[in-house]
DNA sequence: TTATGACCATTTTTCAAAATCGGTCATTTC
DNA sequence: GAAATGACCGATTTTGAAAAATGGTCATAA
């Protein structure tokens, strides 16, 4: 049973964030659930924000390794932004962990939260920068400031798929997937 | 000095919700800045919210008349919209009331000014939506649901005026201008 | 050597008293 | 007598001090 107390930890302090939040999680807590004593939790992690980055950076590992699964060489650029972007928020809304920290960074906006959302934006940004890069260095799309780009492209998923729907009937994926290729790619140009 | 006693309150009122915003804007506050006594304002308003209504319909019919000064039947629909976006964010920016509202919603988030936000939302929204409908029938744009095309452009709008400066520079008024040519007008692809 | 939980300083929660608020209406003013 | 007023009311919010809880430590136990 008392196997590996790091893994035990990490467990313990994932379910707790999970389902009651950064701020909601207690060390004691998280120590009853792991079935260890409160001591042993900082001999492996320097304090709470600590463990915490620990599971979200394995977090954000596993939501980078989804979009890069759904990456094919051989589909477009538009294809493949795409995909990573719709794999990246299916993620968010499907990870109770995930879902937990969006909640508590609207209502409660705990630093150590919001840091993780920052983090986690700049990494999704960084990947579709460098899908974009590619596509720009074959020439399958236009000059332009990748970084700008990818901030834009995700702010316009967002849009689309959470803002959207605060107000409006949902938007099926895959009218959001035309969508996001007439605004970024096509345009709307007729001329 | 007790000439229209209507225009005394809601020009007191108006400072006052500008400096200090509608919850701590006491009625008493503005009943001695209005130089009546509390009672009075009852007579004129049915209660705070609809003092607030009054004074934010007029600005949001404020923020449409400067749109549509700026609108010139003889520019591009991309111009257009483009002036019209950036008159409203603009009027955002620099008049006091509407700062103070949306700090006010960010950090608080105050029914009344909420709602105030989505009907200034729905209002943006619908005016974009006409250049849009006038465009699509000039065929000078794509066939598109004008609905949603608009949120889309507003919320590009803001993503690239407002949530780009919250982690980077800000970008100057021309470069955003075309940016978004590129992205809602031109489109990236190359093909 | 490693694990522990009683312990500590600090922060957060509680809760009742006090203050404040939006709104009313009997009285005053003109 | 119509319009204006501010003392007043019930409801909500703020306050502040006591109590509880929390993150983190470290002397002791295993």
């Amino acid at each position: 049973m008392a196997k590996d107390r790091r893994q035990m930890i990490i467990q313990a302090a994932t379910k707790s964030f999970s389902l009651f939040g950064y701020k909601a999680t207690t060390m004691d807590q998280v120590a009853k659930l792991a079935n260890v004593g409160k001591g042993t939790i900082y001999t492996f992690f320097k304090n709470k924000e600590e463990l915490f980055n620990e599971i979200v950076t394995e977090l954000i590992k596993e939501m980078k390794a989804t979009a890069e699964a759904s990456f094919d060489e051989n589909l477009s650029f538009y294809e493949n932004a795409n995909r990573a972007l719709f794999q990246i928020l299916a993620f968010r809304k499907e990870h109770q962990l995930t879902i937990k920290l969006f909640q508590e960074e609207r209502e409660i906006g705990t630093p150590a939260v919001l840091e993780f959302m920052e983090r986690l934006e700049q990494t999704v940004v960084n990947y579709i920068k460098n899908i974009l890069q590619t596509a720009i260095d074959k020439g399958e799309i236009k000059q332009c400031n990748p970084e700008i780009t990818a901030f834009v492209m995700l702010k316009l998923y967002i849009a689309l798929i959470f803002d959207w729907e605060q107000s409006r009937k949902p938007l099926e994926k895959d009218e959001i997937s035309k969508l996001f290729e007439l605004y970024i790619f096509k345009g709307l140009s007729n001329r």
